[in-house]
DNA sequence: CCAAAGGATATTGTATCCAATATATGATAT
DNA sequence: ATATCATATATTGGATACAATATCCTTTGG
């Protein structure tokens, strides 16, 4: 019996509705591997730790297939998607032409006061040991920078495909941490749209996308 | 009170599940105009069409909302999302960046007899007056030429954006036809991908949506 | 006459119960 | 002993009933 309703704490303040709760929850669950890849949902045991009826938690499971962290079968519930360096190539690569271009619209009409709280969260996200916390933090970075681009059907996007990085990603930060440019590829970027060098700052967002996806492939390489 | 339940017959032979059959033929609805833009989607009324009950609907109506098709408030149920053309802009960029690169992924492994399956469906596309029969055959041109990809994460978001396309291509479709060059620049792609002239498939393709972009804008800004 | 407050109505959100389906278990025949 | 079929159990899908919330309409005070 899997025990996730302590994942559920920080989203049951700001009266937020049950269904979003446990989908919160959940994805947390999964971020943190608490279920196998591959493992059933099952809604009556998810509804008797939150205390509430299957309704809402069939809504929270079908929020995460949508999201792609699961998987549905006909009158056989959701699973947790499995992983593979198929999806995660695919995820990269979305993110890379998706995210350059959204830079690329965003990054002329930036503020100086949006580049700074830009890198305010990036600044926490490298303190943080947390990866769950710096995986927030390296969203919500990204999710400044591209916030002027008037594309909400794109952000949406980047921000789903972020969500389903964070499976890749946090086992990674865990064992060996940050990538020792990580810090200054990052600040390269807010510079580079600080100093209005736009073509720049996209060449590096998409080389940072590129060198992250090298360096995780190798890894999950070396672990099999 | 909306008649929908005639656009349900299609999906009902196949013993499709519930839900997908109420999804599918809302959204066929919404794409022949039967609702307002931004008009609420009652559950208890189209429960009562397709003689189920509410739980099935909320089902429907949460793929709708996934898909971008409605929007969601809370206890205040959903609404057909409405049309902009900054959705419409947004829509078409996405397909740009991600069909360039799935065909530049797929045109390789493309054998003659995909390449000439996707000629005979351009062909039936063409051929049909009715728009939404042309729309499901346009799409499924598309999807065989990026079907070799191996990226099933970038052709599935790209299929959601066909199905969103189609609320701003069928009205133009309707009114004014195909673009006089539409079947020439079509044709165009599935010739230079059997001469392996994949860049310049890749070149055409771009140039097509781009094309349609432009089209599509004046034509919308001729009605207002 | 207009604005705010209160209650009636409509609509969504959830719990409970039943039905349909899938999975597991055990018996039987080869 | 193994495969196959029947039965039992677990699990999801859906219907009904009720609760919570929002919306509409009337009423009342200014």
């Amino acid at each position: 019996m899997r025990e996730i309703s302590r994942f559920a704490e920080a989203y049951l303040a700001p009266q937020m509705a049950m269904p979003d709760v446990i989908a919160n929850a959940l994805r947390d669950a999964i971020f943190a591997g608490v279920f196998e890849s591959a493992e059933p949902l099952r809604q009556e045991e998810i509804a008797a730790q939150f205390g509430v009826s299957r309704i809402p938690v069939r809504e929270a499971l079908q929020k995460l297939v949508a999201e792609g962290l699961a998987v549905y079968s006909r009158n056989r519930g959701v699973t947790v998607a499995p992983l593979s360096e198929t999806d995660f190539l695919d995820i990269q690569e979305m993110r890379r032409l998706l995210e350059g271009r959204a830079l690329q619209l965003s990054a002329p009409s930036l503020t100086e006061g949006e580049i700074h709280a830009a890198e305010r969260v990036l600044r926490r996200a490298i303190k943080k040991t947390a990866s769950s916390e710096r995986a927030r933090h390296h969203w919500e970075f990204h999710r400044i920078l591209y916030s002027k681009a008037a594309r909400p059907r794109m952000i949406a996007q980047i921000e789903s495909l972020h969500i389903s990085l964070q499976r890749y990603l946090l086992p990674v930060w865990a064992d060996v941490g940050l990538a020792p440019n990580w810090e200054a590829s990052h600040f390269g970027i807010t510079e580079a749209i600080r100093r209005k060098e736009i073509d720049s700052a996209v060449a590096m967002t998409v080389r940072q996308i590129e060198e992250a996806t090298e360096r995780v492939l190798i890894l999950l390489k070396d672990k099999e």
